[in-house]
DNA sequence: AAAAGTTTTTAGAGTAGCCAAACAATGCCG
DNA sequence: CGGCATTGTTTGGCTACTCTAAAAACTTTT
């Protein structure tokens, strides 16, 4: 038991990767695919469930998949927010790119201390976003409502800024960093085509910057009051 | 192995706790000495110093102590090196106090990323010494040189500033917050009684001040300069 | 509705770290 | 120098987490 008060650095990542995989879907997280995500067998996987399941934390039926408990929900927010407020701190007081924080996070989010995330939290100046523009989860696990609209769903014309990123591994933020694009970018579509659906922006840095549909429907926009 | 390359976090305890123990002697840490230290028994110290002799961080005769090799020596001091700039951290960026961040720092200590090492340092403004004044090794493991003479060596009429503590205590470091004596806190020795060897001492907030010797024992000092 | 395919669970086993109790070495003191 | 308390080691066994291999259960296809 790595962690002092509370659940081991294994049990916490199982939490994660559930709330993850349960989230967009009604049928729970599928253990396969909960092994795919931890780099685990799906063997390991149906030990750790039911031993979760025993402790509360998430609800399981054979083949049926698995599910949060509120409590298990409760743990599994309270990491994220951790990660994401490490982050935040990585980028903004270190320096670091935001292609770089993702591991070290990963090791900073199991640090338990309530009164740190706390002090941290407030030394950060309460951010609402981490560096990818994922939603950070106050201390009761709310998240800030947030709606999250692909850059693909807009036209020609349209004057946009970046909000976040769906897909943050660091070889599509290497791509963005070397377009010169990150939050809050401002943007403007200057040319769609159908052919691939790949869209022709200029920003204040480039006239003509062409993304492919991957690209474009792995950033957020929102549109922008104002004009580049 | 919670941590990703390289060593856990028990054999990195295992290399902290020897290193303080056979730092001041001439015969190595004893079995039952750092059993006490990591609060585990004897028989699973003789277990994980064999495995951490195979693996060539220290060496090791049976019934003969415990000396860490120069691998060792280095992986010690980095941890130890990461535990006092994040006491520097907590202290001086997130409000925390002197006797509140060693459990915190003990968790941080383990996180695995040498560049986050520098840059901590670099936010941090390169602190030659952490909150209770012990010394922060550097980058390869040098200690910066420090003479740390005790408040009871010194003599009536003496002016004085605090620099360190031997014990850092929680409960010794209340008592010295309670006191307002801190870090840099400039002092004068107005009488030392004979009886029971206590001192009483004047600071700019106190008149008179009686400290025991058990508390003017474990306070380090240096001659200052300036008068009060 | 049976065959084929996929997913999940069970069974057995390995590694890391821990402990209690039996056993062995050390070294102190008379 | 020899007894004996102290200290250290070995043995056997425990828990947590993981894995492979194979059986079982579900799903899809035919």
């Amino acid at each position: 038991m790595p962690t002092s008060s509370g659940y081991s650095f294994t049990e916490e990542n199982y939490l994660k990767a559930i709330f993850f995989l349960s989230r967009n879907s009604e049928k729970g997280a599928a253990t396969n695919d909960i092994a795919k995500r931890l780099a685990t067998k799906a063997s390991s996987v149906t030990d750790m469930v039911r031993k979760l399941s025993d402790k509360g934390l998430l609800t399981y039926e054979k083949y049926q998949g698995v599910f949060l408990t509120d409590q298990g929900h409760a743990i599994a927010t309270n990491i994220i927010r951790k990660h994401r407020l490490w982050e935040v701190f990585l980028v903004e007081k270190l320096d670091f790119k935001w292609d770089e924080v993702h591991d070290i996070a990963e090791q900073l989010e199991h640090i338990q201390s309530p009164e740190l995330t706390a002090r941290l939290e407030a030394f950060l100046e309460y951010p609402k976003y981490d560096p990818h523009g994922d939603p950070i989860p106050d201390a009761d696990g709310k998240f800030p409502k947030q709606v999250r609209t692909q850059l693909a769903d807009f036209e020609t014309g349209d004057e946009l800024i970046v909000t976040g990123v769906k897909d943050s591994s660091p070889e599509f933020l290497q791509f963005l960093e070397q377009a010169h694009i990150t939050l809050g970018t401002p943007l403007k579509i200057t040319a769609v085509f159908p052919f691939d659906k790949s869209m022709q922006i200029a920003t204040q840095s480039q006239e003509a910057l062409n993304l492919s549909k991957q690209v474009t429907t792995n950033l957020f926009v929102t549109l922008s009051k104002t004009t580049i």
